[in-house]
DNA sequence: TGTTAGTCATAGATATGGTCTATATCTCCT
DNA sequence: AGGAGATATAGACCATATCTATGACTAACA
């Protein structure tokens, strides 16, 4: 049986009123539309399903039985569409974001807290990881949104560059020594230094920019997280190389300070990713609208 | 929101075989028709549902949730439209047949079990009351059909006579003077009478000759079902006004023998009654074909 | 690296059939 | 009897669902 789905609406709200007319009204339709397409239904299915009367139609024992079927299938249909509505309207929905630690708590915290005072009923789901790994969520649907340092060059995401970092050594008073000066690369080398763990893009970053004068940058110490970058440098361990912005507390303070080099060290940027030529949820739309 | 639901029938569809292709195999349509009909759809409801792949479609996040609320409601349609097809076929329902004891017991009976054996998914329910009782059933649409003994005179309903029945006086050994005898209604009077009780068919019919010849025909025992006048002309207490067929055993056997009168007393039919202008069930109409 | 075979998307023509207006029929109520 | 409701019917119309033809893209493979 192969009927139009269109003419259960017509019955539901013909049983539903108990009058061709008032479903007509309920349905912007006039009434002999309504008649029609009952009829039509009843014929379909071979099986009469209402009773006409003169003050409008009552459903027959057959009728009765469609009904509870279908009832139910309009109300979850209903239920579906007000669903769409809030999805659309952010008043519902999830926004699944990737990325590294420190990034979400240097960087995205509070444009996450006013996103979710904003929109109370989207639920956020923060995945931390590499960016690689970030990627390969992107790729598999797992996440929305990627959060990473650029540069990123992969012709299947869309990238919008949003803030630009600056990343620095510090170190604690143990070294104090060396306020004020630049050092070289060949100076800095004779101190212990502290990296983050080698697949993150900061780094790479670092490794490459000492390679290209001819440098072999190696840590004495490698740890897996911001926050523990900025405790050791603090406790003498070693200089750290870190995010400005991320121990900006820690400079202003004075349990950290910076150390300069001879050599510029180019700033980088966070990059928003996406799938390309995939749609975007109507939170991730916005979300990236608000941190851009 | 005022959505043709045909297109959720095209989404269910797209979304469980992951191919739009698939989906107009499905549904009898082209490829392009399906597409046109997804694309409608997002647009109609603001949301995107599926991700294109070059190896199908997918469902995006809000998809899945459409998803799952039109998986419900499709699965309920198709459930609805199978047992419409039961109804039909008269693997399912039920009949509700209203009438006397009497003629359930010693009339319907045989019909009722060869239906039953037919169409055992038919769930029978018969309703047991007076003649009006009866008519008011069938107009409160409590029972679909109603089976009583003629005449009826009713222009909302549509009768349908059956079978010729004939009532007779009969009468116990005790009274076995009166074999072979052919009585006057005064004659008769001068025994005790044992009659059905007061509003029934029956009893108004015979009442009603009696009229007609000028007497007044006033029982010695009123009973209200035709086991109790039989049982009672059996032992002896008077002459019960029956069904010469509800007791063709009895008159076989010889515990009882018939009375005659000199007066020819009506056959009275039974009568299968419908309301007119409504439509009848499938298992309504079947029964009353089998009947007849 | 071109080829092929599978996706889905698009454009434009077509015709089905849903919808309308006008009117009839019926029932109930005054 | 007449009016005010209800649904049913007939026929015209046009919106739109559907089709054909084609394009664009991707993945797999020779």
């Amino acid at each position: 049986m192969t009927n139009n789905y269109e003419l259960y609406k017509v019955f539901y709200w013909a049983a539903k009123t108990g009058s061709l007319t008032q479903a007509a009204k309920a349905l912007y339709l006039t009434q002999p539309s309504v008649s029609h397409a009952i009829k039509q239904l009843e014929e379909r299915i071979g099986v009469t399903l209402f009773y006409r009367n003169s003050k409008g139609v009552s459903l027959t024992q057959e009728g009765k039985i469609l009904f509870s079927y279908i009832e139910q299938s309009q109300i979850l249909i209903t239920l579906a569409e007000e669903k769409m509505v809030a999805l659309k309207n952010l008043d519902s929905g999830e926004l699944r974001i990737g990325g590294s630690d420190s990034l979400f708590k240097h960087y995205l915290l509070p444009f996450l807290e006013d996103f979710h005072v904003k929109y109370p009923g989207i639920k956020l789901h923060l995945n931390h990881g590499t960016t690689p790994e970030v990627i390969s969520y992107l790729k598999e649907g797992r996440i929305d949104l990627g959060v990473v340092r650029m540069p990123i060059f992969d012709s299947q995401l869309e990238v919008t560059e949003s803030i630009e970092l600056q990343d620095c050594f510090v170190a604690g008073e143990r070294y104090a020594e060396l306020k004020g000066q630049a050092l070289s690369m060949e100076q800095l080398m004779e101190y212990p230094v502290i990296l983050f763990s080698r697949n993150s893009r900061v780094r790479m970053a670092i490794t490459e920019l000492f390679e290209k004068y001819g440098h072999e940058l190696k840590p004495d110490i490698e740890v897996g997280s911001v926050d523990l970058l900025i405790e050791f440098a603090k406790r003498g361990l070693g200089i750290s190389y870190v995010t400005r912005e991320f121990v900006a507390k820690e400079l202003k303070e004075g349990s950290l300070f910076e150390i300069e080099l001879d050599v510029e060290i180019p700033p980088s940027k966070v990059g928003l990713m996406v799938m390309r030529n995939m749609p975007i949820s109507a939170a991730a739309t916005r979300f990236i609208e608000v941190v851009h």
